[in-house]
DNA sequence: TATGAATGAGCGTTCATTCAT
DNA sequence: TATGAATGAACGCTCATTCAT
């Protein structure tokens, strides 16, 4: 009557998700977006392709799903450092950039945050919800910045764009960061942040 | 049966290159770089796809020839903006950005700058010449910056560096305003220049 | 733990076994039969995969089983209506034809008679049974064309020949009525059956 | 200026979709028609994949090919049966069901019409013009039948409906005689047709 | 030089079947 | 007995590349 646990299935069925997802953006960030495949994905997690598809429906779920999380998690972090209280803007700014910089994997997310729209094959919503996601992890950092407009050590002007700039040279960084570019220029984020000081 | 010139018939072969580039670059940034295959650039350039491989040995190649003439045109067009004379170094600031977000075209170029050398395919030495050149178009945007420094309009600050600031920038929105994104921002570009502003 | 009932355990296999019989035969005529797959059957009949191969060995077993059924069912109608006494044979055979083509699965039955063979994989064995009993239900077919001769109703000839044509013509009829062909044709059964009569 | 001969080309492509065209119908024939894939076709023409897609669309589209020659054919040679003068309508029919029956291929045909709209993949166009081909095929034998009649030779009644009851009729003993059945009832052609005989 | 037919490795995906729990 | 996660062979299909003409 009861050969399964229901609850411990669901929590190995929500690792081996994790599992999968985890492994995804290791090898997408190695291996590059539009190489990798879901037969690397599975090798890399270790498991047979027919898995993977017990998990997602399709190989565009499985981007789909590591880009929302990847955003999820981005937002949680973003707003955080926007309610925290106590530090200067200008301070917040920067710890945001550099914690950005300093992970690896963001390169990936920025490549598949910029091709989740730019493929035909993604349904019309996913884009739309990866773009809404976008624009909302976009308030906290407007909210810094319009914090520092108080303060008077931000620079004046609208604070989302001024916070749609900033992320968008963060992930032109990014970008430039990624393995194998090796742009000989390295990155002062005090100075980069600088330019955002009133 | 064929009289033979050999000017005419290496001018007939740049003619053809130059076709078959600018074809491909149209293609690309229509369907996107990932979904653009040879036969769609030998249909749009209206040629078999046996001649694209008398001219080129690849598809790689071929977008590293796109890209290599693109980033060259670019050279020359921000190389002959900052030897303008007269002209204030903000305002060359302004043009160069203002000029580069109107093309649509700039964010297939992008694109491929990054996916040059994210591709495991792709050469090494091409992605070090890609990375060279994109260097190297730095020195003449760095030189407004060092012209504006000494103007007293630029902000104070490694000109090599706050030229690769701008550019990451403009590249990032470039990618926002990738079509299909429709993030609900608008640029202004004299606000965004503002920045670098002293 | 359970309290053992060998004969309730007997029952409620039955049980379970007729379950996913009907299941499969509603699936498969709706569904089609190269279309269905395990899964379906299993969602269907509301249990897991797992428990389908506790009651059936493979696929080809349940299909197996689902059209020995049918035709043990369709034998035993028949026989009946070949029994029934009283009634004239060119009735019995109207009954017969407008029955058969009346009931919406029995296409279903067709196409998996004719499938049974074709495939390969397929064991000759289960071949050899489904023509076995396609041919004993022949039998009471024949059987009113007999009483129907002596009748004076029915044309001469072999009878089982007549039944055996008959049935396929009425085979025939049953694929071209199939859900999406719409021959647009009606069936008269009368002016059908008349084609037998002496 | 001229490498290729234009001429010889469509007949050299004409010639291989004949090829692949007989390969799949006597591939299907052998294997069923379930059970053919893209690799069976192939390999019986002696081709790669590849060519079979250079050629044909996809599986979908080459089984439409082929049912559709096999209609076409059937009809041309059906209405030449038709239209042949001093053959009495009998005869006619005789000739019709026995070239029918004679041919092996010809269950291979019946299984493809059948399965042809039993498919949901397979596009409505195609199902439509499929039960259009099958019903213009009628046209013929119906005027066979309105022949028969004037003669006095065959039974009264809508000279469609005969040909279609005939026509289904010789399907299901088609479908009966495919390899492998083996019902072991001959098929007396006169005696058959001798059932719509005034 | 120009062509496009031919190739085949590799893709994303399905599904019958197995088996530890 | 009952489950459903796991497997992997096989499918339809794509496309960069080659080569005879």
């Amino acid at each position: 009557m009861c050969p399964r646990n229901v609850e411990r299935d669901q929590r190995v069925r929500d690792e081996r998700i994790q599992l999968i997802l985890d492994s995804a953006i290791t090898v997408i960030s190695t291996k590059g977006f539009g190489s990798t495949s879901i037969s690397d994905i599975a090798k890399a997690a270790g498991i047979s392709i027919g898995t993977m598809y017990h998990y997602f429906r399709s190989k565009d779920e499985i981007f789909a799903e590591v880009l929302k999380r990847g955003q999820l998690d981005y937002g949680k972090r973003v707003l955080e450092l926007a309610e925290e209280q106590g530090t200067p803007a200008l301070i917040k700014l920067q710890d945001f950039a550099a914690g950005w910089l300093a992970n690896p994997i963001n390169w990936a997310y920025t490549i598949m945050l910029q091709t989740a729209r730019t493929t035909d094959t993604v349904p019309l919503e996913i884009r739309q919800a990866v773009t809404d996601r976008f624009t909302a992890n976009l308030q906290p950092l407007a909210r810094i910045m319009e914090d520092g407009q108080q303060e008077g050590t931000i620079v004046q002007g609208d604070p989302l764009k001024l916070a749609f700039y900033l992320v968008s040279m963060i992930q032109g960084l990014t970008l430039q960061q990624a393995p194998g570019f090796e742009i000989p220029i390295s990155i002062e984020v005090d100075r980069l942040i600088g330019l955002f000081q009133a």
